[in-house]
DNA sequence: ACGAGTGGCTAACGGCGTTAGCTACGAGGA
DNA sequence: TCCTCGTAGCTAACGCCGTTAGCCACTCGT
């Protein structure tokens, strides 16, 4: 149904992909800042040092954990997506990122605060991460727009942004309604 | 034409300040990662410890660096709102925002950032800043999600997250018709 | 004249990411 | 069977960070 599978994802010897597994144990529980090289080596049973045998620097660590954020998440959302047609996208595609977001705050938070290292992800895995947006949107800008929005609630709804008594359920729905409300209807073009 | 006043500022001894300003400086021209005590210290011709004697640690530099972003982000969105009417005010509100958190990224960062360091904060300068969207918006669900959506924008931008040949400016005017359509019509009362 | 507060200083601590250099072990070829 | 070489661990150490302890000079009010 989606229009281009999923890119590869990057391999990796079993050794680092231990050390990806605990980055992501460490990171939700405690969060990135108590994520040091100590203890993650701690959590390994070895020494910091030993951890550049596996991976160049802390950097590229973070890297690898923000392939399997975008992974993950472009996931749920191409479920989500492909589940719904026509304007029921929107809503559809809101409440998938909303829910993944929420489930995996670290990860979300890594993958989507700074600069990206795209030149450590593999081709194409962003780009079909955002996918879902277009085809739910339908435009291209309207797309953009509605990521930022969901990125936006989503970021401020993990930093408490929000007065304590805000009913965020009524708020998604209006920023639903708002972008729904402008998706172009589709034309009845077959496919290829 | 504001329901309310600006909220005062935090006093400040003339030294103080001084480091404020310093950091402000330091943080614009380097980002906040290159915002170190030692660093700020030497901009001012002093050593580290020194700063401890004007702030109890570096936390409290970063609050009061938020309360000057809070207030100076405010005064520019309460001029945007005063200066349109009607559904006018939520593009004019939206320009504002991009303007000036693009005019200010470090210090929009630093403000917008992981959790708001709101008992240090002058009482009622967050609502005060955020009122604006309220106003813009006419419904406080619509407000929030308008909210998010300026600032999922803005801080996508920073972090150069859109692929580089977007046109940003069709993507903030996508996400203003979809939220100024949603403004509800004002009602004729007349003001106390 | 003097005591107290103010605002500097140096030295130092523990934690961070990271590097250099050593070593034990296991697989492959002579 | 031994030798070599890559793999993956180790300790020691460096320079940076935020922060604390403790000292001292200067200024000002009484």
């Amino acid at each position: 149904m989606s229009t281009v599978q999923e890119p590869a994802r990057t391999s990796r010897t079993p050794r680092a992909a231990q050390i990806v597994a605990a980055a992501r144990e460490l990171l939700e529980e405690q969060g990135w800042g108590e994520v040091t090289m100590r203890a993650l080596a701690d959590r390994l049973g070895i020494r910091a040092p030993s951890l550049y045998k596996h991976f160049r620097n802390k950097e590229a660590v973070a890297a690898a954990l923000v392939e399997v954020a975008l992974a993950e998440m472009g996931a749920a959302l191409h479920g989500a997506v492909g589940g719904a047609s026509g304007a029921d996208r929107v809503p559809a595609l809101l409440a998938a990122y909303r829910r993944h977001a929420l489930a995996h705050p670290g990860l979300y938070r890594l993958a989507t605060t700074g600069r990206l290292p795209r030149e450590a992800l593999p081709e194409g895995l962003e780009e079909w991460a955002g996918r879902p947006f277009s085809l739910a949107a339908g435009d291209p800008h309207l797309a953009q727009a509605l990521w930022s929005y969901a990125h936006g609630m989503v970021v401020l709804e993990l930093d408490r942004r929000y007065p304590g008594d805000s009913d965020l359920d009524r708020t998604w729905q209006a920023g639903a309604r708002a972008f729904a409300a402008r998706v172009p209807a589709p034309e009845a073009a077959g496919g290829a």
